[in-house]
DNA sequence: GCATTGACTCTAG
DNA sequence: CCTAGAGCCAATG
């Protein structure tokens, strides 16, 4: 997908993760050819999260924990979305990552 | 084309 | 665990 612009290969390589998986957004845009660009992923998903069929739930942050700030969805609806798919998450919106991390 | 915007990440305290 | 600051860079206006 070499020829495709940032944003293309952000949207198909978010919906190449496997349910009850998750990747950082600093893994999406490595697997985007653009290493540092992990700001411009999580921009991207705010856009687009309504719209496609992007399971933009299976993205957090390289920590592990959700930090969802868009306007479409509040943390509480990614939380859900991901328990909803059997991970665990305790009271601060964090998890064990290593544990779900999903390797391309 | 320049300035502004962040669903980020990492280091330090 | 939390906050603060610096570095990042595609998309927008």
């Amino acid at each position: 997908v070499a020829n495709s612009t940032f944003k293309e290969q952000v949207i198909l390589i978010v919906k190449q993760i496997p349910y009850g998986k998750v990747a950082s957004y600093g893994q999406i845009a490595l697997y985007a050819q653009s290493p540092r660009a992990a700001r411009q992923v999580g921009w991207i998903l705010n856009k687009y999260s309504g719209a496609e069929e992007i399971p933009w739930w299976r993205v957090v942050n390289n920590s592990g924990r959700i930090s969802i700030k868009g306007s479409h969805f509040t943390q509480m609806d990614q939380k859900l979305r991901l328990e909803n798919e059997g991970v665990i998450i305790d009271d601060n919106l964090s998890f064990d990552i290593n544990q779900y991390r999903w390797h391309k």
